[in-house]
DNA sequence: CCAAAAGTGTTTTAAATACACCCATGC
DNA sequence: GCATGGGTGTATTTAAAACACTTTTGG
């Protein structure tokens, strides 16, 4: 199953298991690489967390992150696929709770929001967005706190652990 | 490139051509065919009239034409394609004007609206509707009308021949 | 004049938007 | 007591939904 070779190469590339992961599209233009005829069916996969990937291994050795708004020149049609997975993403986070797979287990609002405004790329009202999630109910509140410097904040984790698509009607 | 893969397939299994073409998902569980390891990239293709695809030639000889809501049962996870390729178009449907690849140039208002109703798998309301679609403005209305039995009904066409994703805000 | 499909407005309801201040804590 | 981020409510605007009659033509 092209999943499974998905999560294979992501593990051994990565050390990553359990990762959310999204076929994305196949792309299979003659001209993408120049070597040879590549039809290369692309992947997405979501971490919460970026420090989980393990030094890179001899394969892909020279592997980075990048803020996805400030992504480099990349190799053959990269950006093209980078592109695509951020639009895919986008649209996924406003009819779903993929965000999920992005998010530690527990987390503040603020923390939610920030992840929302990121990736939509544009600024959001804070009390009509809360107001909007809480609606949809992908969110439930956890009966304790995180103290920090300032006033606490109320925890949260998603109410439901699998991907599931929201009715908007 | 897989697109033109697909555009010289369905050419020569049915005579189409200029067809819209999409690609949906790539299908690669080895226990799909149990002959080989097959992997598949699906892609769907809309036209206008049924009557357009040629007599079929040797290759695929027994192909037929079947409402969607009654399909079959299909080989290999064919089944599968066919509903992700109606849960493609039927989302296309509320924010494009892909439905231009599913009529003919020129259209009645009821027509549009037959098609709409067919492929949700809901009634609309027509006035509605009617609103809802004029207000997005892909369509235009022709100075021609058909004439019918009855009152005669205004014919209208799309006012963008190019496939167009509408911003709803 | 009748059958059949085409066309048209208004009211109600719900959702989205805009917007600014008070709260709880650590230091 | 003050700096910092956490949290809350209302009024306005806009869009969606519900709903039934009149119009135009051919026969």
């Amino acid at each position: 199953m092209l999943d499974d070779a998905a999560r294979r190469e992501l593990h051994e590339s990565t050390g990553l298991r359990g990762t959310y992961l999204e076929q994305l599209f196949t792309f299979g233009d003659p001209s993408r690489d120049p070597r040879a005829h590549v039809v290369s069916a692309a992947y997405m996969a979501l971490i919460p967390d970026a420090s989980a990937v393990k030094a890179p291994c001899d394969k892909y050795a020279n592997g980075r992150w990048y803020e996805v708004t400030r992504l480099p020149e990349l190799a053959y049609d990269h950006s093209l696929i980078a592109a695509y997975a951020l639009k895919r993403l986008k649209s996924k986070l406003e009819y779903s709770n993929i965000a999920n797979a992005l998010l530690p287990r527990e987390f503040t609002f603020a923390e939610f929001e920030e992840l929302y405004s990121l990736i939509l790329g544009r600024p959001l009202d804070r009390r009509n967005f809360r107001r909007r999630i809480l609606a949809m109910g992908i969110l439930k509140c956890l009966p304790h706190t995180r103290r920090g410097p300032h006033r606490p904040a109320a925890l949260y984790s998603f109410a439901n652990q699998s991907l599931r698509f929201i009715e908007m009607l």
